[in-house]
DNA sequence: ATGAAAGCGCTAACAG
DNA sequence: CTGTTAGCGCTTTCAT
């Protein structure tokens, strides 16, 4: 049985008033007192209640952080969660891993809820992580539950209005991967990625949109074998060598593919870059350990995470309050597998 | 504002202690008020405050994972987190999550501990997974705070007793791993890994073991550049293939440290499994997805974190029973990375 | 079967 | 500056 504030006073003969003004380092009090407090406090290895705490203050310094549709082996889901748990332990606060599967074709108010939304005092915020849809987050407002989205994985119809969202920038990444490209002097250069997904489909119009502006024909290859990225990669680039096609770079939508897509070039006797110069997406550990380290777009994925945590312990300071979307920006990583395009055959003339 | 038990009470016109009988499925309430209680709670959108609820319980049905000085990002860890979270979820708890960084060589009772620890009441158990030491451990022991260890990680100079923890067999793998490239009639298997830390010696000896047994001579290699396994893994292949030496098949103490070593063959003309063959440990997704997929050892990181939470919660409804260690085994997956020895050439007598 | 009331440990408001 | 006390929402015990 832990000791608790009365047996604190007794021992150093003060009211619990002034324990707990002790405990809460309240400037006015007489040192002597303090002092003995301190004593008693040692003495008793007495630590607070947290319990008793939050529950006559009516809040709970925890943060639910929810991940939704999405597996924590993801090493972009992970990054984010311990950036989240990074700036919440630097703030004093709590967070509670809640992961939670559900169909977006459910009615919001026939989802079966996590149950750290079916009490209330669990955890006073939630961030809303991993892939969503409109049916949760319709729930999570009904109740009335102050939340931060994840932006980039909301899969929305409504339009939104610019507040209480994080998110990195999903479309000057692609766009300034592609450029670099073209600046290397590269003109066959492919799209490799997922156009079903909505976050992959702002890729690549991005990649479009950059091959337009240099007056080159974009040429998108997706093969959706699976929700394997790499098998898909592979399997991409299979089919772009089979056919033929002409091919000096690849732009892949995430690191993985980017794996895939290098392992079959591999295969074809192709290397990178000397015969194909490849870019990635994502910037996992994993891309800067290849042979050689692969030119990717880096997303700051542990930024995010400190981000969505304080947008959620200031909405949970000021549940009224909205803040405006912030939007994380990316950088263009520069290594060895991207170089410039051997020099065309002068056409003769 | 939420509505409070005592709202439902009024607006049913019952007693909260009829209220409560309601929430908490007692048998003996008159049908009639349980009708109406129910009709209450749905009409003010009550949801219980759980804050109230475990403090005059005394008691919160949360666990803590505390990861120790690893990164979150290594499918290891998060792997373990996510069947925590899949078991407790199941069983009605939440789970903390908190990552704490310490150094070994600080006495316990100068550690700067987590929030978590530094009041009572946060959360009633905890799991203390990533690589921990005798100081930490010795910390929470001391405060008298329930906790399970993940045993592998543990690096401990104490004798320990077989209780309170949970860990993978990390001996037969590796000695199976051996064995099994063994029966496929190699005989230059080398083993590549680190050996500094002491997990990776129990993998390393296990092999030894194997290979004395068949009368081969073990042969490890390690080239520990950073803690960069892919890197690691790479640089110790080069160094293998540079000196010459003969090589047929390798078991790598980890899945990561085998795709480095792969690309180091690939790049000197190698083909896996044609020319060596690769077994690696771990079994991470990324193993599978290779091409060939690659033979591992395939340890359930999800069952590991099951049984974590399984006995970090027996622990917290009963602190002072005793739970016997449970070791999770470990099984070999036969892929697409390991073949048969060439024959070797038949001596000339 | 139901209501009334004590009390969990702490904070904060108030009185002195 | 310090002590006293109400009260947070709920469970549980004790009457009835």
């Amino acid at each position: 049985m832990p000791a608790t504030i009365k047996d604190v006073a007794r021992t150093a003969a003060v009211s619990i008033g002034t324990v707990s003004r002790v405990i809460n380092n309240y400037p006015d009090v007489d040192p002597e007192l303090r002092e003995r407090v301190q004593a008693a406090i040692r003495e008793l290895n007495y630590r607070p209640n947290a319990r008793a705490r939050t529950f006559v203050q009516n809040s709970t310094p925890v943060i639910s952080f929810i991940l939704s549709n999405r597996s924590l082996l993801n090493p972009f889901h992970s990054g984010i969660l311990q950036g989240v748990e990074e700036y919440c332990a630097s703030a004093g606060y709590f967070v509670m891993f809640t992961k939670y599967d559900y169909s977006k074709d459910v009615r919001a108010e026939d989802l079966s809820l996590p149950g750290v939304l079916r009490s209330h005092g669990v955890a006073d915020c939630m961030i809303l992580a991993g892939t969503n849809y409109d049916n949760f987050v319709e729930a999570v407002e009904k109740l009335g539950v102050p939340h931060v989205i994840l932006s980039n994985h909301h899969v929305t119809e409504r339009e939104q209005t610019p507040f209480d969202r994080v998110g990195w920038d999903d479309l000057s990444g692609p766009y300034e991967a592609t450029k670099y490209l073209i600046t290397l002097g590269h003109r066959d250069i492919w799209y490799i990625g997922d156009t079903a997904l909505p976050w992959y489909q702002a890729r690549y119009e991005s990649y479009v949109r950059a091959m337009r502006e240099a007056g080159l024909a974009p040429l998108g290859q997706t093969v959706e074998l699976s929700d394997n990225y790499y098998a898909n990669g592979y399997a991409s680039a299979e089919f772009i060598l089979e056919k033929g096609y002409p091919v000096t770079a690849v732009f892949a939508a995430y690191d993985e593919i980017a794996f895939g897509a290098w392992d079959s070039f591999r295969k074809h006797g192709l290397d990178v870059p000397r015969d194909v110069s490849i870019v990635g997406y994502g910037d996992n550990d994993e891309a800067q350990f290849k042979a050689p380290p692969m030119t990717t777009v880096r997303i700051n994925k542990s930024l995010v995470g400190r981000q969505l945590a304080q947008m959620a312990i200031e909405k949970l300071q000021q549940p009224e309050g909205r803040l405006p979307e912030v939007v994380i920006p990316v950088s263009l990583v520069k290594r060895g597998s991207t170089r410039p395009a051997a020099a065309a055959p002068i056409p003769q003339s």
